[in-house]
DNA sequence: TCCACTATGTGCGATAGCGCACAGACTGCC
DNA sequence: GGCAGTCTGTGCGCTATCGCACATAGTGGA
């Protein structure tokens, strides 16, 4: 009579062979990622790694004077929390918790143990931070050669395809913070989207209208990114 | 009476253990690294790694158009080629050399197995990715946020850290291309240092005069990226 | 020595995004 | 039903950077 969320509907957990699987069930706790949770800050030791099965996590760096970017999103693809494995215990930058949802988390320890094995689990977190790498370089280039416009589409993009449905919560100040650009800014590019009749705008709810026209409005980072993903995790992103 | 360059000038072989190093050495190759030279192209697996000593590598990420931006920079602190370990073996980018000098090579085969073994080897190549990505990461947020003369303080600043000296030979057009920003760009910020004493520019020869000066002048992201390498890779980066 | 070439410096109009101020509209709560 | 608060839309002057055109200055080879 349980309907409690399936961890599988997190990307990495569903690709874990039967054998780790059995391993981890046990270790999963179902945790609730309400919007604006900061998962880890800066320069802090992680206790957990987290597992978004519907949320979306914006990895984003904020500057001495308040400003800040996005570097990239993690959605029901992925992990947050990938210094962990890495080595360093912990990154120059803030986990947040930028479209509200559940998630799955397991100690350090244990994601720790788990990649010491050396096995599939270690391989799958290691692909996996390969894409999350391209998103970051991609962001970069982004940032310095892509419209306003162009980049709106990419992050809408990027945003629906770690969620599902064609909805987002989400007003332009948070995207604004996302992109680190001026809240206006965003509306003028929400607007022309708008009147193109790709997108509707709604106090905080915006409805993609024509999935298409917005692929066709981006930039070619957006496929980039994609693509990447999909070589490098079969099957983890819903398309 | 070899006056061989020491593979030991980069900072990753020079933190493998004895034991480790014993098995690297014989496998080592040296390799000339003139300017231009493409170590990797985007979406082409690789067959070597490289170490480089006295020579600095760009990773960038040209788009369609032609336009470019640097992800991040490799010199005598890393290794060109990670993708090959995460899993990928290729990514959508490509290395470049960006300042003329010396590397080892070692074959993929190698590496890999290497790797694999997930002892030391495999935690030190991992501690350098996470550095990477602090790069990545605050090249994002630098493209977004700070001034093209800050940004070319940061830029000299990372580049000197990655060589050896206070010289860097380097045309303004060049620079242009690793910020992703236009020559008369570079020529402008270039001067306002010269005119501030920082640095002496003469026909693709940069002098950094004052460092202080520069550390001074440039954007906090320097600082956040020279303490992450320092933190992960103690000893790497002579400072 | 001269010439072609490359590197650097300069000017100027166009534009994208910024900072600020403020108006209108919707929402939730009393 | 009214009010406070939030979200979105708009106007305007400012600045950094762009794109292009062109001037000047070293440099290396014929």
């Amino acid at each position: 009579m349980k309907t409690e969320l399936d961890p599988r509907e997190n990307g990495l957990l569903a690709s874990l062979p039967e054998q780790e699987w059995k391993r981890w069930q046990p270790c999963l706790t179902l945790i609730d990622l309400p919007l604006g949770k900061v998962l880890y800050e800066s320069g802090v030791i992680q206790q957990q790694v987290y597992f978004p099965t519907n949320a979306i996590v914006s990895l984003l760096y904020v500057l001495g004077d308040g400003a800040s970017a996005e570097i990239a999103v993690v959605g029901k693809e992925g992990i947050v929390g990938i210094s962990l494995f890495m080595g360093g215990g912990s990154t120059p930058s803030r986990a947040v918790v930028q479209s509200a949802g559940k998630g799955f988390q397991v100690s350090s320890e244990f994601m720790k143990s788990e990649f010491d094995r050396s096995g599939p689990v270690m391989h799958l977190m290691l692909r996996y931070t390969q894409a999350l790498i391209t998103q970051m370089s991609q962001t970069a280039v982004c940032n310095r050669h892509h419209s306003l416009d162009q980049q709106l589409c990419r992050w809408l993009l990027l945003s629906l395809d770690r969620l599902s449905g064609s909805e987002l919560v989400m007003t332009q100040e948070l995207i604004a913070n996302m992109l680190g650009v001026r809240r206006e800014g965003v509306t003028d590019a929400a607007l022309k989207l708008q009147r193109a009749g790709l997108i509707s705008y709604a106090r905080g709810h915006i409805s993609v209208l024509n999935r298409p026209g917005l692929e066709q409005r981006t930039c070619e980072c957006y496929d980039v990114v994609k693509k990447e993903y999909e070589r490098l995790l079969p099957h983890s992103i819903a398309s």
